[in-house]
DNA sequence: CCTCACGATGTCTACGTAGTCACAATGTCT
DNA sequence: AGACATTGTGACTACGTAGACATCGTGAGG
């Protein structure tokens, strides 16, 4: 990289501790004290530290403090590169709750179109020094298995990863998603419910077919073959129009809005009325999902939960790693009624229609 | 923090630069030669600083290099915490384009919820240790211009910012896409357009806001008054029932798509017609843009080529501050026309309805 | 064959911070 | 009043890297 940054002159250089304590008449470690609210400081001399500091506009510098400390206070989040709303707000949230225990984040997007994408990602938060690095959207990367030299937390299902600690945040048991939205459709009086999977590598995707499959099979209602999507609506377009050939077809769950929404396009071309003749669910509640046509039946998530309960979590393990053996997270989720669900049509109505 | 953090022993400490010498019989000296790529390296003496690096997993350590050179090689981008799709998708492309000239993102969100949130999430920035600030959505904060002691890079238009540079990237003149936007609805014959605008706090809710009235007037066609919305397709919907209640209404251009989403929304349930009686057109191109019925006339931008012109510029200016005055970046919007909109109704048909 | 340039490598050092330990001043307890 | 704890402070140092400069060997030019 064409650099011309040479060395720092005396006099273009930022304030340091060493400024600080001259102006305060005290010692650098003194400064040092104050930045770290230690408690062995005299409120006098603190206000003079302050004071200094603040007039010559004086800032901790993290690099030192990370060179000797050997933390850099910082994790690292490996996202997937998309602009999905999930996966998006989830981003958000880790950042704030990051922020609100003095954490920076530093982001890696693995690009789908990239092969080795997930261990570039990885590598390249490792360069730059992070205490640990989250997977907020887990997924396999079919290769072997990620290697990390930080301990690494998984947000949601974990995949195999080589790491001295792994901790994982879930959803407890029993408040399932997918498996409260196939009930609900089974309760309306469907015979069974379609779906429309997510791409199979995201854990997530894997975790919500298995619990609509689980589901089904509890209640004795006869298993369709699942479509797999890539949460684009585009796909949920392409698989509803295969669908809405198919008049058993009275209940429909997709993996996420995006997808429903293009399964909803789908079979309003085909002639088929939405919930009138298929009621259709989605995943995520999307800010449109509640003004798309008809507004959408489909499963908020608290991400700013999943989020501050997930980065305690690690942070208490990175600053005493033997203590708490694990604090029961719980990742709320909500099914959201609305109007593209209904009961099946009666069989007149299906008559009338066919 | 309730850290207990103590001193690194020898036995725990990752290798460093004198760990692989020692291994490699060089001096710490020339393994940092090797990583940083400088060219009076023996072929020999590379190879055998790699291989040893590679047994002890040698990673240079970036605080120690930031301390000694004064810059992180990490870039700070202001974001505002939103998980819509326009801002997610720039700052994935941002993220991208760091990574591509070896640099790190750092990204701070100011939440609309926090008054003196920009400037929190600029602090929260320098105090990581950027070596630029990049506004990724400019907005304005209402208070006091924003300081940074760092160069800043605006994407599209600038605030008020106090900072040692302010480097600005913006779409070429003519490009302008609301103004596209507008005429291309005046062309199909509606009178005049209504415009749904973002919150005026952001500056690109201004420019469109501006470039729509500005084409209006050139056309000689009335200005209504605008309605100012929150980018929410709840808002959306709302602005759009008053909008509905009114005949005169053939056209309205929606800020963004989510809004355009909420403003269909109300149209339908006032069993206007999308787009026999009111034309209507988004902003940003969602995934859900060409799946939502009908499918929706929007605006498609090309963030990344924003996202890579704007770092080059800005880490070119960060190599070497007085070289080049400014390239002229280009940031290309797309008309996308799809089905919502077409010509007015006839006299006939408005009859009809009314 | 001597000089000089240049390539390859090493030595020494500073960057700004926080751990460790030392130590003075001020209590506090018997 | 003497021993001893407590509080506030400073001196010294290491963290891992790259800049400045020194050194050594080798080949080219006179």
């Amino acid at each position: 990289m064409g650099d011309t940054g040479s060395k720092r002159t005396r006099q273009d250089r930022r304030p340091g501790g060493n400024d600080v304590a001259r102006l305060a008449g005290v010692s650098q470690k003194t400064v040092s004290r104050v930045f770290n609210g230690e408690s062995n400081v005299s409120a006098d001399t603190r206000d003079r530290v302050l004071a200094a500091a603040q007039t010559l506009g004086y800032r901790p510098n993290g690099a030192a403090r990370a060179l000797l400390t050997g933390r850099t206070h910082r994790l690292g989040v490996v996202a997937l590169g998309t602009s999905h709303f999930g996966p998006s707000s989830l981003l958000v949230a880790l950042e704030r709750a990051a922020r609100t225990i003095n954490y920076a984040l530093s982001i890696a997007n693995s690009f789908e179109d990239d092969p080795s994408g997930l261990a570039e990602a990885v590598d390249n938060l490792l360069a730059q020094g992070v205490d640990a690095v989250i997977l907020s959207e887990p997924v396999d990367d079919g290769d072997e298995p990620l290697v990390v030299d930080v301990p690494v937390l998984t947000l949601g299902a974990a995949p195999v990863v080589h790491a001295p600690t792994v901790l994982s945040v879930r959803a407890a048991e029993g408040g399932d998603a997918a498996a409260e939205v196939t009930r609900h459709l089974l309760e309306l009086g469907h015979r069974t419910v379609h779906h429309i999977a997510g791409p199979q590598r995201w854990w997530a995707a894997r975790e919500r077919l298995q619990n609509w499959q689980d589901t089904l099979i509890a209640a004795g209602a006869e298993v369709p073959q699942a479509v797999e999507g890539d949460w684009t609506a585009a796909r949920g377009y392409a698989a509803g129009k295969a669908l809405a050939r198919d008049p058993g077809v009275t209940a429909i769950f997709a993996a996420n809005d995006e997808m429903a929404i293009g399964v909803i396009h789908a079979l309003h071309e085909a002639g088929r009325s939405v919930p009138g003749d298929v009621s259709v669910v989605g995943f995520d509640d999307i800010p449109v999902a509640a003004h798309v046509w008809p507004p959408l039946t489909t499963v908020s998530s608290d991400n700013a939960e999943l989020a501050t309960v997930g980065l305690t979590y690690l942070v208490d393990f990175l600053n005493n790693p033997d203590s708490p053996p694990a604090p029961p997270p719980k990742h709320v989720h909500n099914l959201v009624v609305r109007a593209s669900t209904s009961r099946p049509p009666t069989a007149g109505e299906e008559a009338h229609r066919a």
